[in-house]
DNA sequence: TCTGTAATGTTATAATGTAACATTATTTGG
DNA sequence: CCAAATAATGTTACATTATAACATTACAGA
């Protein structure tokens, strides 16, 4: 079953982005109840951070954030968290910037398709079986058996470009 | 004018590295002369030492090294010698390791694919037009203009395979 | 040879991530 | 329901990765 998902797209300044934090808690929600995972508040709290945005969020200012209301928070406390949003695939870490992003699409295990606009810092994802199977062709050739993709592109986004940054 | 090169392939245990590093030495010499740029001898032992193996070497132990023969050096030594390395095309970073592989092709500026292998560290670089024509093809659909592109790739290699790692 | 630029030295510190063990909360079998 | 086991979080300390800022040295071109 062939699928080519846009997961999320680039979007105008305007979105509601409200919808997309109040949507992904909910399938958040929901992922866990049908697995049997335990969306804890602090899970859940740094999941709402990291969905505070489509720009990729660091460990770090997660943190930050996270103490406000929060006082007893460390590093260990969002690494794990983020351990496990990114074991249930409900954010994917992105490699090249050491940050994260929230994952509209729990739903499937996948690793998708990255594409960083360096003007406004929005990341769109793709779940692009045509890449994705491609790049296990080519690996198949040489015998390699592929475990976990991750591509990364680096560019500028139609909205960004439209508007002369 | 297409092309499907594989950069670095997988290769025996047996392989004859002395090669890989002379060779990728005298391309970098090469390189550098055609452009006018210096490959210092500081420059030169980093990229010797990130072309000891095949695989993925980091920043601190490329620095330990350096330390046994040039005592002054320090974290910025070695990465503003791989920060020159990289941007000429020596070496690539592997960001999802925070490490350095040598590159055998620098005559073009190319961001290749790496084949990471789980078992045995080796890495494999291609620089596959058709992988990096589907991306832009992909990108274009929702007017991204693509930059730089990262496609780090994780799994098992024939010869681990092979051996029943 | 002077002079501007590039490269390297040096010190300090920022940013990112983990180990190890203690405590608290939750689940589950009796 | 209770006890034991497990999972989650707290806490301290530290390891790893990377950069800023300024000083000094080496080199290339006038």
């Amino acid at each position: 079953m062939k699928k080519n998902k846009v997961i999320s797209p680039f979007k105008p300044a305007t979105h509601k982005h409200q919808e997309c934090l109040t949507s992904a808690i909910k399938a958040a929600k929901a992922h866990c109840d049908i697995s049997g995972l335990r969306l804890t508040p602090l899970r859940q709290r740094v999941l709402e951070l990291v969905w505070q945005s489509h720009e990729p969020v660091k460990a770090y200012d997660v943190l930050d954030q996270l103490k406000q209301g929060h006082s007893s928070s460390a590093p260990p406390t969002v690494y794990r968290a983020l351990d496990f949003l990114q074991e249930q695939g409900l954010v994917h870490k992105i490699e090249s910037l050491n940050a994260y992003v929230g994952c509209g699409n729990p739903e499937e295990i996948h690793s998708g398709q990255f594409f960083i606009c360096r003007d406004c810092g929005f990341v769109a994802e793709l779940d692009d079986a045509d890449i994705s199977g491609l790049i296990e062709k080519k690996a198949n050739r040489f015998g390699f058996k592929v475990d976990n993709k991750m591509v990364e592109i680096n560019g500028h986004c139609q909205e960004c470009r439209d508007s002369g940054k």
